[in-house]
Formats: structure tokens, sequence, C-alpha cells
DNA sequence: CTCCGAAATTAGAGCGCTCCAACAACGTAG
DNA sequence: CTACGTTGTTGGAGCGCTCTAATTTCGGAG
């Protein structure tokens, strides 16, 4: 008798299921499974006695018995690469939209922007069996998404592998609209902070390198990874290296804003004399007090255009990968000028 | 024979089941389960054919299936209520932590910075049957969370109900050193650009009224709701009132981040026309560049001692709810200066 | 060899839901 | 009054897993 109660740690009470809803209203199972999915051969007498009897128990589906007898989720996984960058915030505001119009829950999960926690996450989501996954700023080499494409839709923002969905922005094009705007305002000497291994990080390099060279310049580039921190060290190289060039086009507007930082601390003023341009357009770019110079990408269209693709390709059976290339502009702010010694020749031209 | 394939869309093939694996490897079910769970007591033999017939038909436990069997799903479910606030993603940080080293895994969810957003994703959650929930800057009455806290551990971060476990930082003592702050400099017409009825509002904005009046000022409080936007319209408003303060507290640092934002515009210049202060210490206000002069709360910590709370709550069996409240900093940047009028004599005293 | 206990394996009953086929109820037309 | 088509309701199988108890296997000790 007193052994059942000693030292047990108060167990939560077992929630009320289907049957004790059955049983509290007078019907059958089926009946209760009925009404919860709002069927409407259901007679309003017992539509009423079961929905007072669920209220009154505290009734809640369990989603996990849910989908494993219907065998969908009604939900979509989205895997965010970094939660501290809101350029993914502003796509899952997209993408949220449609799922939302579409019945679809959301779950999130959040890669540390890396490639085995990026993989966890989508694995995680694959064993939920969510009826589809999008990854924002996928790493690594695509073949775990390729692999996981024959089970679930995928599709990734930012960056597109092959035989996987994507919604990508021409990268390659972006890099090229950064350089170009840092050789037009007269600027030689240029360094490119990238983004490493990144979503996007190699397009946009290779933008920056075709551009610097059609121009006759030497493209210089620091390895980054998309992070504040990662614009704030590529400063340091550059200050101990001795040779700051005079302008910089970071990866990302999170490094860019890194750069500056470190930039100003180092000393020198932006842009009067390092010039910074970044990419993607966040909020953080917006804000008059950083001003930011960048290449803008319609990141809660991108959101929405992902969800779509998602949905859609159950529905009509689609095989092909697709990929949407949305285009970039650029966007001019503060933060770049001709440099120094060309500037009276530019301001006369 | 045609009408078998014509127009049907192209079905996605079933994953394999745990029984496909135990047919593949000439083994029962049960061991199969006992091997993907790493039970000790398998062969060696057996367990690598269970792996080996596993790998090749390219098998993956069914979630839904195993945590319906289990009663449990070694999940925790986080609430964040602003994608868009960093804030939030430190505080995932560290309960991602100590989630990680206890093996379990996190689904996240937003509340879109709305109270109906907030239940929405709770009762996800709920359904779900994670096994503990956390709230990051929970909204509303706390009802619902309150009686989620029956079926599953609850925990809030960023403001405390009644009844319901919470991490929180002291906001009113936050308040009072914000306006402590600002008087201290000198400041004699401060505003407080208040959260509206968001986590910890009320508290900032008791301890701003607080130390204003035992200053023997007059406290101005305009309504926000933690966004930079909110900032932003604050300005406007005191533009139009044509009563532009000497210094402005806003509830947290993004709205402090748009109300710079805004005031430069209107061409106030900060802090030399007006001293901002922010509050959290975000990544943003650490940006050199901005220099935000702001209260700190500990926030992956924060984050760390709620999933710790979450997860001791069943182990221990304990019915009381707790409340831990850690203390807040004051954290001087370039946002504030004593007011121009009476710089002198406060650089003399 | 036989027998025994420990180690390894398995059968089978759920977990809480959906879904289908079967069944009751209930007018209404013949 | 019977037959019939609706509309409403129900039993039961099954989704893919875990877990307990029962069963088999196996390596010595007797």
């Amino acid at each position: 008798m007193l052994s059942d109660d000693e030292g047990a740690p108060v167990s939560r009470i077992r929630p009320p299921t289907m049957d004790d809803v059955a049983k509290a209203a007078g019907v059958s199972r089926a009946l209760v499974s009925l009404v919860m999915r709002g069927a409407p051969n259901v007679s309003d007498k017992r539509r009423k006695a079961v929905l007072d009897a669920a209220d009154r128990l505290g009734y809640r589906p369990n989603a996990a018995a849910r989908s494993l007898a219907e065998r969908r989720s009604n939900t979509l996984g989205v895997v965010v690469n970094d939660l501290h960058n809101t350029f993914f915030a502003d796509v899952v505001d997209g993408i949220h939209e449609v799922a939302q119009a579409n019945g679809f829950r959301l779950l999130l999960n959040t890669a540390w922007r890396t490639d085995v926690d990026e993989r966890e996450a989508v694995e995680a989501f694959l064993e939920y069996r969510v009826d589809g996954i999008l990854v924002l700023g996928p790493r690594g080499d695509g073949n775990a998404l390729r692999a996981a494409t024959r089970n679930t839709p995928v599709v990734t923002i930012g960056l597109a592998f092959q035989g996987v969905d994507a919604v990508v922005n021409d990268d390659l094009r972006g890099g090229e609209l950064a350089a170009g705007h840092l050789v037009d305002l007269g600027h030689r000497d240029i360094v490119h902070v990238d983004g490493g291994n990144g979503a996007g990080a190699s397009q946009r390099r290779e933008g920056f390198r075709t551009a610097m060279e059609s121009a006759g310049l030497k493209p210089r580039i620091l390895t980054g990874d998309f992070t504040e921190r990662s614009g704030a060290e590529a400063v340091s190289a550059l200050v101990d290296s001795g040779a700051m060039p005079t302008a910089v086009f970071a990866a990302n507007d999170l490094a860019a804003v890194g750069l500056i930082d470190a930039l100003t601390l180092a000393g020198y003023a932006v842009p009067d004399d390092v010039s910074v341009i970044g990419y993607d357009n966040t909020h953080l770019a917006q804000l008059r007090h950083i001003g930011l110079t960048t290449i803008s990408q319609p990141m809660v269209a991108m959101g929405r255009l992902g969800a779509e693709i998602v949905l859609e390709r159950p529905e009509t059976g689609r095989r092909q990968a697709v990929c949407h290339v949305l285009t970039p502009e650029l966007v001019v702010r503060n933060t770049t000028l001709p440099p120094r010694a060309v500037e009276s020749r530019y301001v006369s031209a």
C-alpha cells in the first residue's frame, strides 16, 4: 500500500483519449473522430454532446497517433541555418503565410550554421514524417537532401543542389553587381570577404571575381562564414597585412556590419577611408544609422515561393526538380563612396 | 490496366518499416527495435545483420509511432515570440545546449508577437505531446499556459505568470537602472517608449515610473510593442507633439535602434540632442557602429536555466512553481550623454 | 551427457487515432 | 405495410512502434 506512494514522483495525469470522450458522451469513438475532424454528416445533438464532453475532459487530440493513422502530419519542417541572421526570419514570414493559407503547421529547427546539425535537423523532420521540408541556407554537398527527396518534398532556399527543388537569387549576378558598383565608383583595390562554403557564397565569389577581372583588376579574397565575427576577423587580417583596400564586399549584411564595426574600432572611417557593401538587404542594412549599401534579395517572396513549391509537388506529381532564380538588386546607401584618391575626378565626371 | 497509371500522381514510396527490416535481416521486429535503441544484450552477429538491412533499405524510425508507443517524445518545444529579435536566438542557444546534453531534441515555433499565435503554437506542442515547453517572451494572461502545466512542464522566459515556472530578469530593477542612469546624467525630461503588454514591459514601465518619481520628475510614457517600428513611430509622435525630451528609454534594443534611426532622420543627433537607452544588450546593441547604452540580461544563461527547470520538474516531481529572477546590469556605451543644458555643470562635477 | 542459469530472442498486446465497410434509423414512394 | 434511398452511427482492422513476459539458445558445472 504505502510503497505505491512513497518517494514516487507525482506522475502527470494521463491525458484523456478519444475513448474517454466517447464514453463520456455516450457515443462511439468513431463518432468522436468524425466530430473532431468536422465531418458534415453528424447530428447536431451528438455533435454537441461530443464537443461538451471533450471540453469537460480537456481533450486534446494526440498528434502522433493522428499522423500515424493518417500517414501525413499536415506539417512543414523548416530548417533555419542561423537564428541570429534575420534574413531567415523574413523568409520564414513568407513560408508561414502560404503554409497557414493551406492549413499546414510549421515546425522550425535550427542548424547552428553547421553541416552536421543541419543533417540532424532534416533527419528529425524525416522521422516525424513531415509533409515537406524547407532548408534555408543549406550547407554541405546536398547528398543528404537529395536522398531525402525520395521520401518527402524538399526545397532549399538560397542555394540549389542538383536534383533538389530550390529558390535562389542569382548570386553570380549579385556578386557582379556588388563588385561593379565599387569599380564604377573608382575603386581599384577591392577585397571580398566571402561566405566560405555557406549557401550562395561560391557564386557571389565567382561573380566578384569575374567582375573584377573583366575590369582588369586583381580580386583579393578573404575567407569568412557569413557571421558578424568573420567580418571583424577579416579586418584584423587586413590590418595585420598592412594592405588595407579602399573597398570591401562582404558576403552578407551580418558580416558587413561586423566589418564596419571593426573598421571603425581600428580607426578607419566608413565610407571615407573604406567603402563597404553587403548582401541581403536585411533590416540591419536598412537601419539609417547603418545605412548599408547592399544587394537586395526578395526574402519574403522567396519564402512564399518555396512553400508553394513544396506543397505543389505531391499534388502535381512532378518528378523533375525546379529551380527558381530571382534577380538581386543593388541598393545604394551610405557606406560606399568613391575612394579618396579619385574622388575629385569622379565627382567632376 | 491502363487506368492504374493514367493521370495518377506518382505516389511517394512507402518508407520501410521495422517489419521490413526484420524480414530482410531474418529476425523479429522486437530485435530490430532493440538494436535501434542500442540495447546491450544483442549478439554482434544479429546487430550487424539488422544494421546492414536497415541501411540497405534506408530505414528511418517513425517518430510518431515511437512517441505513441513510448508515451514520450524526447522533444522540447520552444515558442519564440519574435524571430526578428535576436534576443531570442541567444536564449535558444542556451536551451539547445542543455537539451542536447540530455538527449532531447528541440522543436521551434514562432508566435509572430501575437497572443493567438502563441496559443496556437503551444497547442501544437501539446498535441505533439512534447516533454516540455519553453515560451520565450510570452504574451497574454497566462491562463492557457497555466492550464498547459497540467499536462506538460512549461516554463516561461522573460515574464512570470502565477503558477508557471519562469526565468526572468528583474525588469523592475532594470527599469530603475535605465531611468536612474539618465537621471544621473542630468536629464529631467525623459520619455519611456514601453513594450505595451509584451513580456516584462509593465515591470520595466513601473521601474521607470518609480525611479522618475523618486527623483521628483514626471514620467512620460508612450506605448510601443518591442519592435523597431514602434521606436520609429514614437519619434513621429514626439516630433508632432513638439515636446522632444532630452532622453528616451526604449523597452528593448530593437525599439531603441528604431528610435535612433528615426531620430537621426528627423535631424536629431544621438546622443548630442537626445540620449537613448535600450534593454537586452543584444548583438545589435553591441555593434560599435551603434554602441547602444542598454540594460543587459544574461540571455544564454536564461535559456540554459529554463531548459534545466523544464527537464528537472518531472524528475523531482516538484509541484510548486519556481521563478528564477536574474539581475540585470547597466551597460554604458555611446548613446547616452548629459543633456546639452547641464553638460558643463556635469562635467565639472 | 544432463541440467541450469544467464543471455539472447520473440510473440503479442497495446499506444491513440483514422478509415472502411457494415449497420441502424428514418422518412418517403410504391 | 413493405421496400428503398438517405443520413447517421458503429465495430474493427491497422498505422509503426515499444514493452513485458515467455521462450529459446548456449556455455559450462555437475
